[in-house]
DNA sequence: CGGATTTGACCTGCGC
DNA sequence: GCGCAGGTCAAATCCG
């Protein structure tokens, strides 16, 4: 179950063009539209394609450990990204990532460590509620891509109201997506104009120190949540600018961890203004990653 | 005016 | 079957 550090042993040759495939592949089970989603879930379950998905999550998701985060961390950053931010990435998953469930991952926040907001997604809030035994209610997100499952819920620690809990479950497939095609062309029309500072550290101060008159009226829809690595390469590549310190690390850790460590050279992409390449699907990777300018937030609430 | 958020209703699973 | 709790939906509302 818990997959090797060395490289491949996350996937065989196979294994891996049987992911590239899907991951290519429009209809690919990892892919639905909403649509599709309840076809398949009313009219046909097509169990091959839940089993080929399984499996493939199954992979995906063997469970990095904390060692092989570290791995991979030290790789990357060994690699061409003498970046700071590394570092700072890196000390947050460690002070509060863990596994809950296969696909599900939670990370402890101290309110005052989010130097950094904005985990690189664009989530959508659909729910919140009052959990029992907790003060704090808990806000539920989930990914604007409409073919990304990702979700996350966030509230405030019970014990350590300074602290937040954000658990994340699911994929960002559709951002992984490039990274399997870095052999082929590829094309993306960049960004026109930066991406304007969407949430700033100050703001999410802000936020994070004013507590929510009980009713989360707040919009207080900003935290942090540590994160990717190649969501921190391509955002380099996306937005090089005061955005990535601003920013920090983005996109869900188990979404890169497992393809990094099983494919660091993919990590390296000189040319990553790269994407999907002949298809560009209705939410094409540079959509996917949600970085258009009126990007409202891509963080979390604190419950 | 369109998209995001709010919030009560609804659904589902679980224990008794 | 009932009640509870967590998760999701969707109409109303807010906001840029």
């Amino acid at each position: 179950m818990e997959g090797e550090v060395n490289g491949s042993s996350w996937f065989s040759e196979s294994e891996e063009d049987e992911l590239v495939r899907e991951l290519l592949d429009d209809v690919s089970p990892f892919f639905f539209l909403p649509e599709e989603r309840n076809q398949s879930k009313a009219a046909s379950p097509t169990p091959r394609n839940e089993e080929a998905m399984n499996k493939l999550i199954s992979k995906v998701y063997s469970g990095p450990t904390m060692q092989d985060i570290e791995n991979a961390l030290s790789m990357t950053s060994r690699r061409d990204q003498p970046q700071p931010v590394s570092q700072a990435r890196f000390s947050l998953l460690q002070k509060g990532l863990s596994k809950i469930e296969n696909n599900k991952y939670t990370v402890k926040l101290k309110s005052w460590d989010n130097g950094v907001a904005g985990d690189g997604y664009k989530w959508r809030k659909y729910g919140q509620k009052s959990i029992k035994n907790s003060t704090h209610p808990r806000s539920y997100y989930r990914c604007t891509n409409r073919r990304c499952g990702a979700k996350k819920q966030v509230e405030r620690s019970s014990e350590d109201p300074d602290t937040l809990i954000i658990t994340y479950e699911g994929l960002h497939l559709h951002f992984s997506h490039p990274y399997f095609l870095s052999n082929q062309p590829q094309h993306v029309d960049p960004p026109s104009k930066k991406p304007k500072r969407t949430i700033s550290e100050d703001e999410f101060q802000a936020h994070e120190t004013r507590q929510p008159p009980e009713q989360g009226q707040e919009r207080s829809t900003h935290v942090t949540s540590p994160g990717s690595l190649p969501s921190s390469s391509r955002a380099d590549d996306y937005m090089q600018e005061s955005d990535l310190e601003a920013m920090g690390p983005r996109g869900l850790l188990e979404d890169v961890v497992p393809f990094m460590i099983r494919n660091p050279s993919n990590y390296n992409m000189s040319s990553y203004s790269s994407s999907s390449s002949h298809r560009s699907p209705p939410t094409s990777p540079s959509s996917s990653l949600s970085w258009s300018p009126n990007l409202s937030h891509s963080c979390f609430d604190v419950a």
